[in-house]
DNA sequence: GCATTTGTGGCTT
DNA sequence: AAGCCACAAATGC
């Protein structure tokens, strides 16, 4: 399958992402502008709507490496828009450690998708895997969607 | 109140 | 199998 890699530009920054036809097997958050998007498809389709300030149904998205995964994912698509968890919260949900948690969002191949972004520490802004700024910058755009 | 240490569970190599 | 980590809660100062 070829996944073939996309570049959404939008107004928080570039957002890559592959999508091989079927399912979005990875994105990952730019630092500076790409090229132009150029597909039709459900990932940029994703993309337009949450950058215009509401939610979307996720494209059909890869399949997580381990059974775990797919139980962050769901924990994390559940954390409503313009909110944010801490890890621990999280982490209970799950029933797991918050340790765990942060390599798992890290080790996430899906940010932006998967809302990994409104994840954030208990008593800190926590991290982020492509960029704390990305994350302060999505929060900040959450943030001001919402309640705004 | 802030700094350091330990407990913890999954992910990467 | 071993090391690494985007945390949290409990001490120590």
């Amino acid at each position: 399958m070829k996944d073939e890699a996309f570049s959404y530009v939008s107004p928080l920054g570039a957002v890559s992402y592959r999508w091989d036809g079927k399912v979005c097997r990875a994105v990952h958050l730019l630092a500076a502008a790409a090229s132009a998007p150029r597909g039709h498809d459900p990932v940029r389709a994703w993309l337009d709507a949450y950058f215009a300030g509401g939610s979307a149904p996720l494209p059909r998205l890869a399949e997580p490496r381990s059974p775990f995964q797919s139980a962050m994912r769901a924990a994390l698509l559940a954390i409503p828009f313009g909110e944010t968890r801490s890890y621990g919260e999280i982490a209970a949900s799950l029933g797991t450690a918050p340790r765990a948690m942060g390599q798992a969002l890290g080790a996430n191949p899906l940010p932006l998708l998967i809302p990994c972004h409104r994840v954030v520490a208990a008593h800190g802004p926590g991290g982020f895997s492509c960029g704390p700024e990305w994350k302060r910058r999505l929060l900040a755009f959450e943030s001001g969607s919402t309640g705004l």
